[in-house]
DNA sequence: GTGTGTGAATGTTTTCACAGCG
DNA sequence: CGCTGTGAAAACATTCACACAC
């Protein structure tokens, strides 16, 4: 029972989460088979994925929608809200601030920062841009649990050293960097230029055109 | 030789080449101890990625820097440019039209489209927006070897297809959707629900404030 | 001495294959 | 019968540890 999850299971669950929200409409029952269709992972591989969470199947039919969905938001921790700070408000940052499905995800941005002085007081959205300073007294007061790093690289080392020191578990970090961080945060780095360099070593195999 | 290469090496050559990128300035020779250090991977870990592509190192001293960059840059087929087009000119595909660190990295957005027909012909940035039924003879004519994916979910599998039916082979999506694609199409998925998803399931397993 | 390159050892993840349940 | 849940096997990835080159 406390056996340790691998990472890469926690990493497919949202996918399941995901299809399962789809699926919630059309049928009542799914099986591990469908569902490897729908997301080119093996049946086999999903059923070991949900083992180690427990036994959430119907022998000889499938899966309850509907149940697996609860149980998979439980094991997400998707059946509560989370407060989330967004740090750096220019082009990337208010695009993150509009994106309309965190919130009904349960993810609620409750203050913006920025480390450029001119952008701080000003509105975006619904929030006013905070001096960085102040990072440490709202992340406390508000009981924020999760920070969003979209500052230029050269200011994210420090943005992200600060978020740790404000009791922060979780980084979904933007900026290109590899920052060196304690073992009990989480960041999760997305850098579109890394993918795109994944992506080319593949094509260069490829016949050239 | 003609080994294998595993995914997950290929995942990790960007950022060795990243980290290098900034070595370059300070020094001419690093070892993978150091390297290690700066990307939080074990030595052995580095020095066996690189052995899959051959020998870089001096013996007794480390690698390089310039030299190890170039070695990179053939490995993942950076010793060129890449024609892009993307698809999407919402608020997410603007932000990655501005984005100006694709440029500089040989990433060359040549096109953009949208399936909105209220967005065709409009100019953001350089380019005038066009409409996707004109993508597969765009695609052909300049060449364009990868595509940006930055529609609403519901337009996402159509499009992902017609880029797959144009001859494209390497898709970055920004869409949460998991589309079935042949073999021979390589798609890198950016969804931020999902890597907060990540995130939670890990808070969770911690005391709750 | 120092740090690479690498086979061999260890650890992890995926797949197989089937007992058992609805 | 059909599909889940799961040990056991196979495939894959990481780490170790040392011969060898500088």
């Amino acid at each position: 029972m406390a056996a340790p999850i691998p990472e890469v299971v926690i990493l497919r669950l949202p996918l399941y989460y995901r299809i399962l929200t789809l699926l919630q409409e059309e049928t009542e029952i799914v099986s591990s088979q469908e569902l490897g269709a729908q997301l080119q992972i093996t049946p086999a591989q999903i059923r070991k994925d949900l083992s180690y969470f427990g036994k959430f199947g119907i022998q000889g039919k499938g899966y309850n929608v509907n149940q697996l969905l609860g149980e998979l938001r439980h094991i997400l921790g998707l059946d509560r809200q989370w407060s989330v700070v967004l740090v750096g408000v220019g082009r990337l940052g208010r695009a993150i601030l509009d994106y309309s499905v965190l919130e009904p995800q349960g993810f609620h941005i409750t203050a913006a920062f920025d480390t450029d002085s001119r952008q701080i007081g000003k509105k975006v959205g619904q929030l006013a841009v905070q001096d960085i300073a102040t990072l440490s007294d709202t992340v406390k007061n508000q009981g924020i649990n999760i920070g969003i790093v979209a500052v230029p690289p050269s200011e994210a080392p420090e943005v992200i050293n600060r978020l740790v020191s404000c009791g922060i578990k979780a980084i979904l970090n933007y900026a290109p960097v590899a920052p060196a961080i304690p073992s009990d945060v989480r960041v999760y780095n997305i850098d579109p230029v890394v993918a795109l360099q994944t992506l080319t070593c593949h094509l260069k195999s490829l016949g050239t055109p």
